[in-house]
Parts: structure tokens; sequence; C-alpha cells
RNA sequence: GCGGUAGUGGUGAAGUGGUUAACACACCGGAUUGUGGUUCCGGCACGCGUGGGUUCGAUUCCCAUCUACCGCCCCA
């Protein structure tokens, strides 16, 4: 084979793209009654966009970017994930500002590209649906965020999943619980991964996510993210544990869940399912958080923030593992069957009087026998068929045939030019 | 970036160091003139991911490479 698709992409035929489109109306359909607006946003931006919002030591900034030099030599990179643009756009566009309604709500849907080893839900370009909210500290905004999340999820007919959540705190959190994990971990920094001394210093909250089983011994031990918020932060956080409470969301909190991002505080929540279909354990299909201080990160006034991305990639695949079935919207209603080379513009013809009334028609371009021509109307489950040979071309009529019965009546072209529902409804009322 | 498994037609797959690469499905055509199912008959890989090498000879052995899948890292 010539070419090729590039490592870690897919062509989404149809068949697939079906499911896709569903997921994105059901999104769209969603979004709307929560009173988010779309975004969009360009594919790629300035690298300093994403290297300065994602963390430098975030795995994303150091090994998994698409940055290149344009011929005017300015340093891009492509997306690797919605929620930098979106505030670079925020900010660019002044929508901080007092003539747009707070929160100011968002989504975007769209490709995102990260260079890494594909497997199975994780692809070099995937796809993500996100939701952005600038504007309110509100807790019961996280929760409408995670609500929002979760009813897209079981729109989508998934409901097999868990929510975990955590919070991060604000800033004065972080920093003396990073200090602490460092102090508890240090005494034991040659028993630990060679993964984990190198996350101890860069990262050490990453340790807790370690999946090395002697890790994990040490982790258990490790003082909680919990013990150490401020009563800002707590209170940030019962407040999100009591509304999710309230709303009938089950949850449960995870100390040890960190993101990959480094710009979250407080709220953070992944929704996960332990399908098969995304390798064994539990794997994240949407998953998001707060992000307070990153308006301010990328130039702009201080404004709070919380969103969540969900991968498209990964829920397609939960959704065939679970056998989720789409309305069948591609009904076939009429297959026109030419007889002769002759007959080539007057099928043509009732094909489009078909169509034009608002139904669904096809006809026969290789020239085919009436045969196969009726076997491929039935094939394709066609309603109706309409079969003109020269006797109808001849006599101004067409052969319409009910496929379910075998029925045929006999019908002039002129009727069906000009009301083809007419035809349809005289000819069930002969029945 | 590291480790492992795999790569034969549209699909699922069998196969061997040496004449025409099984079989099934799908598809196309035919079984007396313009009608769908079943059945029957026929057709359908100048080629065994790509490039080298070993050999008298390779799809089958070796090396490299690409891609897919799985695990790690990380993550949606």
């Amino acid at each position: 084979m010539r070419y090729q698709r590039p490592k870690g992409t897919a062509d989404i035929l149809p068949g697939d793209s079906e499911l896709w489109q569903f997921v994105e109306s059901t999104a769209r359909a969603i979004f709307r009654t929560y009173r988010y607006q779309e975004i969009r946003t360009p594919m790629f931006e300035s690298y300093d966009v994403f290297s300065r919002t994602s963390g430098d030591t975030s795995d994303i900034v150091t090994k998994e970017m698409y940055d290149f030099m344009d011929k005017g030599d300015r340093h891009l990179a492509l997306r690797p994930e919605g929620t930098a643009g979106v505030v670079r756009a925020f900010i660019e566009n002044k929508l901080y500002g007092p003539e747009t309604q707070k929160p100011y709500k968002v989504y975007y849907m769209g490709p995102m590209f990260r260079y890494e080893r594909p497997q199975s839900g994780r692809q070099r370009q995937f796809h993500q649906i996100g939701v952005e909210a600038f504007g309110s500290d509100d807790p019961a905004l996280d929760v409408e965020v995670i609500a929002m999340g979760m009813q897209l999820l079981n729109e989508l007919g998934l409901h097999d999943l868990k929510l975990v959540i955590n919070t991060l705190g604000d800033a004065d959190t972080r920093e003396n619980y990073r200090q602490a994990l460092i102090n508890f971990l240090e005494p034991h920094f040659d028993e630990l991964s060679e993964d984990s001394q190198n996350r101890l210093h860069k990262n050490p909250l990453r340790v807790l996510d370690s999946k090395d089983p002697k890790d994990q011994e040490f982790v258990a031990d490790a003082p909680s993210i919990l013990d150490f918020l401020t009563s800002e932060a707590r209170s940030h956080f019962d407040q999100v544990e009591a509304t999710l409470t309230a709303l009938g969301i089950d949850f449960t909190v995870d100390p040890d869940m960190v993101r990959g991002l480094d710009y979250y505080n407080h709220t953070i929540f992944e929704i996960m399912s332990n399908s098969k279909s995304l390798g064994e354990g539990y794997t994240t299909v949407l998953a998001g958080g707060r992000y307070n201080g990153l308006v301010e990160e990328l130039g702009g006034p201080e404004m709070a923030g919380v969103g969540f991305g969900m991968g498209i990639e990964r829920v397609v695949l939960l959704m065939k593992d679970a056998g989720v079935t789409l309305p069948e919207l591609d009904q076939l209603d009429v297959y026109v069957v030419g007889i002769t080379e002759d007959t080539s513009a007057m099928t043509l013809q009732l094909t489009e009087a078909v169509r034009q009334a608002g139904m669904t028609a096809d006809r026969d371009y290789l020239g085919r026998k009436a045969k196969a021509q009726f076997k491929t109307a039935n094939k394709q489950n066609a309603r109706y068929t309409m079969t003109v040979g020269d006797v109808e071309l001849e006599n101004r009529t067409v052969n319409l045939k009910l496929m379910a019965t075998g029925e045929e009546i006999i019908v002039p072209v002129d009727a069906v030019f000009a009301d083809f529902n007419r035809v349809l409804s005289d000819f069930a009322d002969e029945e």
C-alpha cells in the first residue's frame, strides 16, 4: 500500500460517522439546556499558550506536544487540549468584560493532538468535547459542570460509570501539601520506583498515582491532601460534596487523584468506566475541574473557571461495547428501477421528484439489469420501487411497488411529479 | 521513549522452501424475453505490509522498516 494514514490517526467512515454525529448532536442538545454556547478556536496556537498553562513539567509539554516553527519563524503547537485556547480567546476578546453575563459558559468540540504511543482509546489525533464556565467561584457551578457531564454520558446510553472527585485546594494548600509529601517520601527515596524518583521533586503528587505496587505501599501511609486544606478550600469542597448529594449524584472521593495538567485547583473530577474495550481497570472518559488562576496566568484579569473535557473516541468505544443502537435515520423510501438505457433521463427525473417531496430515493448508475436492481432495492430495504420500461415510457406511467407486500399499481408520471406524497397516500388507501 | 504480539484477496481466515495460494462470507454475472428470498452454476489475490538478504528457488528462513494491538509512562 502506497499511502497510509499517519500513525495514531483514524478515518471515521460511514457506519461510524453516524455514531459520532449522534454524540455531537446529543452534546449540543444538552449544552443548550444548560445555556452553554459554542466557541470555535484555532487548532493551533502559539506554543507558549500551552506551555504556560499546562505546566512546564507536565508530560504534555515535555514530550507530547506537536510543535513546529512556521515560515515566519513562529513557534506554534497543535492543541493538545481545549481549555488553553478557549482561555486565550476569552482574554483576547475581552469576554471578561462587564457586558457578558457571568458565568460565561461555552463549549467546543474538535480534534486534539498529542504525540504518544497509540493504544485502544488513545490516538495522536483524537477528539474532545469540552465545556468551560468563567467568572464564578460558586461550588454549585462545579456541580453543574459535573452534572452536565454525567447527563451527557447517560443520554449516550452509558450508565455503568463511576464519578470520582478530589480537591487540590488553593495555592497555600498545595504548597503546604507538596512540602509534606516530599518530607514523607524523601526518607524512602531509594525504595521508590525509578519513575517515582523522577517525579518526587518535579511533581510529587504524581507519585500518589503510581501503579507500582511497592510505591503504593508507601502511598497508602502518605499524608492526605484533605488534611492540608485551608478553611476556604475545605468549605468549597464541602459544598461541592453537599450539592452533589443534594442532586442525587453518587460519587467517591479519592484523595490520591491528580490531573495531567498543572492548572487545576480546588475541585477535580473524573468519570470512569471499567469496560474492557478501554483496557484493564478503570479508564477516564470525561474529566475536568476548576482552574481559578488560569485566566490570570495568560494575562487576563483574576477570573475563576471550571470545565471538563470528554474523549469522543473513548465514548464511542464504550457505546459500541454497551451495544448502544441508534434510531434508523437513513431508511430508503424509493428505489427507481430503469429497464433500458432509454429510461435513464426519466428515472433520474422520478428520483429527483421523490427527493423534492422530502423522501429518500436512489437509482442504478451501473447499467445493471432489472433483476439486479431489484436485488439492490431489496438489500437496501427500500420501502417502494418504481419501475420504468419502454411501455411506461410510452404511456407516461410508472409501476409503483410496495416491497413489503409485492403489491403494484400503475400511476401517471405526472402525478408523481405533481405530488408524490399524494400518490403514496392514495396507494395506501386502496389497500 | 521502553517492552511484548501480529501483518496473506473487500472481510474472516488455511497454508507450504519448489507446478495453477485452500475454504467461507461479501460482491459481480448467469439459470429463455422487464422484478426481490432460497437453491444451483460461474467469476473474483501478476500476489502473501514494505525494503533488503540467504537460497538453484521464498508468501514460507534472516535482518531492517512501517503499521496495528497489548503493557509501562502518561492520559481524553
